[in-house]
DNA sequence: CTTGACCTTCCCATGATGGGATACCCATAT
DNA sequence: ATATGGGTATCCCATCATGGGAAGGTCAAG
């Protein structure tokens, strides 16, 4: 039968025992079988998904999106469209954020450029920092 | 003297009067004037440190960043060097945020491609997803 | 029998932001 | 004068994924 404690089920599939409880408490997974003791004992099944997940989750899908990838990975009769879908959509997320993070990079390293960096106090980056006065002031009508 | 309210500082600076009390909680800002209803009203200044706060945020600077940024704009005799060297640590941040969003799109629109995506139900997705069974199985020495 | 290494549950924290409840202050319309 | 509506104040809770830690139970080896 294989049965291994939370530790090890922890081990074997890189999921922290805090998180494999967590996932249980919000449904994520069943509840697992326990000893007379209360200790959970995981079957490899119930392994095997939490391998699922921790790959998923290095994929960078959400609970939610794991949720529906988890049923439709124990279905059999799935559709590979549906999985598809949700896979792409992520990509779509995914590029989304990444595009984000490299407009702020790409704005800092041009003003970063132009900074001398030295003990001189004025500073190209502050000055882009700082807001336009006339945004401020302008509101006294 | 222009006084304003927190809606008006909000409308001024962009930034929502929930995080203008907020940043005021954690010391980012200082607490500003009341009148007698003890309503907040914020001067010329600090409308000014709130549009420098929010251009921050636009840039992906965390609070802690912030709070140093803030702390040698305000300083006339600051070295730009410090300045740089923050921003230069946060690109990198970012860089490597992006990279791995990146990696993680990368590999999920490979495996998308080589899914068929329509209704028979194999699907390279969800096996990319499988854990391979010896790392399970190979748990009972 | 103690020590140490597990396990359990429960609460709290992160970072940045929003939602909502309750109560107060004020101006305008009835 | 009062009802209505809108801004404000404080406080608590939620998010998302994760971890820290306390308090207490269980077990094997020394």
């Amino acid at each position: 039968m294989n049965l291994v404690t939370i530790a090890q089920a922890s081990a074997i599939t890189g999921v922290s025992a805090k998180m494999i409880r967590h996932y249980e408490s919000i449904g994520l997974i069943k509840a697992p079988m326990r000893t007379e003791n209360r200790y959970r004992h995981y079957c490899e099944a119930e392994l095997h998904e939490l391998g699922f997940i921790r790959r998923s989750r290095d994929l960078g899908f959400s609970f939610e999106d794991i949720r529906q990838l988890l049923s439709l990975w124990r279905d059999k009769a799935r559709s590979s469209a549906e999985v598809k879908a949700i896979a792409l959509r992520h990509v779509q997320d995914l590029d989304q954020k990444a595009a984000a993070l490299e407009a702020m990079s790409r704005t800092l390293k041009r003003l970063a450029a132009t900074c001398h960096g030295d003990d001189r106090p004025d500073c190209p980056i502050l000055d882009a920092l700082d807001p336009p006065a006339e945004a401020i002031s302008h509101s006294d009508p």
